[in-house]
RNA sequence: GGACCCGUAGCUCAGCUGGAUAGAGCGUUGCCCUCCGAAGGCAAAGGUCGCGCGUUCGAAUCGCGCCGGGUCCGCCA
């Protein structure tokens, strides 16, 4: 019994002894079988619901079933004790000797315990993907954190991973970037700006005070040239200069959140080289983009709708609700028509999954790009959609004004509460589910902050750690027996399955409420030592044992490192 | 009008893809420092899992219908 995964190995076993059971059991009923860590001590290591779903298939009683695993099962080296309870559950206790054989597998394997065996299957995660127009805003820091961290969890459990960063540096908002910047221009060369502003569409659509310098550096390098000029002169260079300056400040802002992408893909670049043809053409072989008139929206009646003939994608033959178009009423392609193209191009690549973070307020954006990858390649798209953060002090909320100049930018944030705060507190909820984000308790030394308490629990690790002596030769754990030992070893082997599972669904959070959980055992177990000398992890007269209680918590300390890793958090070793 | 997300202790939230007596923090109450980090731990109290049907051995979890909060709905990205 190798697997790293305990779980999946005892599940190896429950499998043979059904079979032995009830033989030729149908695959998806063999599927639904799993091998679970018990809530109860009492009952076990470990459950398995093996009985109750093979009854009605197998034609037998799940109480008889349970009985027949039990006997199988007990015969098991590994398995110290069966037992059927309730409806039919087998509860099994491991072996003390395969129980504590995880440790020294933990220490040998150091941070690459957990990690899953390699999928040879690439997966691309594209996150942020904010418009290049500006600093990172607050709204964009939860899709940073759990697309940062769903990469490095998926990586963990064995997916070939792609973090990337979609620019879209080729519609309206680049070029009303360059315009602005434009009017900083001007500025910076001491001339009058109102009456090109006035010439302007929208305006000064980026007022904030970051475009000053890159006036600035336009004027240093071409003088008055431009000044007066027409925008067809100046506009492209202005746009490719600004957008560059606006990915720096962008890729500053991540990694001062600890995030790095592997891929920037521009948009720009994909219109160009004839990308979105490309994209469209292989929809249009399928025969899935028509020309049509689409239905108002019902109930809402836009004042200034009129119905009008389309390019449209057949978006609901693959679960949409309607199809959509991929044309403006101009001939140009609509975002989502770059999009189709920028999914193929990833598909392209090798990749047949697929993952996008988004913000809520693309919540109706999800169906048709599903649809669209769906119509590509057959392939899966997961879109994990992060809902709204509402940033909290004093239990008031904070007012997200730019007039005001609080927290609007990312880099505020960090700057209150630190990295780590932020990555952590992000990822103590589920993505899809809205959120308070409170600044005391993010700067709180107490319990009430998860990170402080995850990161003590780790720093009081290395401060035993530091005090002790390394064991030389072979340690004998046989004397962790206390209830909060074995606790702390049950907690221990159960993190190679929360990868795994975590991983499955998608779902990074559940390894933040996992290194929560463990350090809540750690905690318990060294205040066991506080109450009981007999149970501190050094014995002055007692090398055997404080060898094993040394061992005990060089695992914890592996396990808590390896977790925080994934949700990119720093390891303190201690927090004077 | 429609689509998607959410509704669990007074508050903020978990609940391992349908499992056993629904959990944690904060707040309330009571305990534990001559001793490896008390920046911590232990215990008590607190629940019609929004409401109602249904699916089945079994539902907080799945389906349908309501109620409440959020996001969005052709030529923005």
């Amino acid at each position: 019994m190798q697997d790293e995964n305990l779980f999946a190995a005892l599940r190896g076993e429950v499998l043979i002894a059904l079979e032995a059971l009830a033989p030729g059991l149908a695959p998806d009923v063999l599927a639904r079988v799993e091998v679970t860590p018990t809530k109860d001590p009492a009952h076990g290591d470990m459950a398995t619901n093996a009985a109750m779903i093979a009854a009605k298939p197998a034609s037998k009683n799940p109480r008889e079933l349970a009985a027949g695993l039990v006997e199988k099962l007990s015969t098991h080296s590994s398995i110290a004790k069966a037992e059927a309870a309730g409806p039919g559950f087998v509860n099994l206790t491991l072996s003390p000797a395969l129980l504590l054989a995880q440790i020294p597998l933990i220490l040998n394997a150091q941070e690459a315990y957990g990690q899953g065996v390699s999928k040879s299957r690439k997966i691309n995660v594209e996150y942020v993907s904010a418009n290049p127009t500006g600093p990172l805003h607050v709204g964009h820091c939860r899709g940073a954190v759990v697309g940062d961290s769903l990469a490095n969890l998926l990586s963990k459990a064995g997916y070939d991973v792609t973090k990337e960063y979609y620019v879209n540096d080729a519609g309206a908002q680049v070029l009303a970037l360059a315009r602005s910047v434009y009017v900083r221009y001007l500025e910076a060369l001491k001339l009058p700006t109102e009456a090109y502003i006035a010439t302007v569409p929208g305006g000064m659509q980026y007022g904030g005070g970051y475009l000053v310098p890159i006036g600035e550096a336009l004027a240093a390098r071409h003088g008055d040239k431009f000044a007066g000029q027409p925008e067809d002169i100046w506009l492209d260079e202005f746009r490719t200069f600004a957008v560059s300056r606006m990915m720096d400040m962008i890729r500053d802002d991540l990694a001062a959140l600890g995030v790095r992408h592997d891929v920037f893909s521009s948009e720009r670049a994909l219109v160009e080289n004839g990308g979105v043809e490309r994209g469209l053409q292989v929809l249009r072989d399928k025969g899935l983009i028509y020309r049509g008139i689409l239905e108002p929206p019902k109930g809402k009646k836009p004042e200034d709708w009129e119905p009008r003939e389309q390019e449209l994608f057949r978006s609901s033959d693959f679960g949409d609700d309607v199809d959509r178009p991929i044309a403006k009423s101009d001939g140009s392609y609509t975002y989502f028509a770059n999009d189709i193209a920028y999914h193929a191009d990833k598909v392209g690549r090798g990749c047949p999954d697929l993952i996008d973070v988004l913000g809520a307020d693309h919540g109706g954006y999800v169906k048709r790009m599903q649809a669209a990858v769906k119509a590509l390649s057959g392939g899966r798209l997961d879109v994990i959609l992060c809902q709204i953060v509402k940033v909290m002090k004093n239990g008031e909320p904070v007012k997200m004004s730019k007039r005001a100049g609080t927290f609007v930018e990312l880099r505020d944030l960090i700057d209150e509460v630190g990295p780590d705060a932020v990555r952590f507190l992000m990822l103590m909820r589920k993505a899809d589910a809205q959120m308070d984000f409170d600044l005391n308790a993010a700067v709180a030394q107490t319990r009430e902050n998860p990170v402080f308490y995850v990161q003590y629990a780790h720093a009081r690790c290395r401060s035993v750690l530091r005090a002790a002596q390394a064991p030389s030769g072979e340690v004998d754990f046989s004397s962790l027996t206390a209830p909060e030992e074995v606790a702390m070893i049950r907690r221990l082997i159960t993190w190679p399955r929360l990868v795994e599972q975590a991983a499955e669904a998608r779902e990074p959070h559940r390894v933040a409420f996992f290194l929560y959980d463990l350090a809540s055992d750690f905690h318990a177990l060294w205040n066991a030592g506080r109450d009981n000398t007999a149970l501190r992890f050094l014995q002055e007269d007692k090398p055997v044992e404080t060898a094993a209680r040394i061992g005990l918590v060089a695992a914890t300390a592996i396990v808590l490192r390896s977790g925080l890793a994934v949700l990119g958090v720093n390891p303190v070793e201690e927090m004077r």
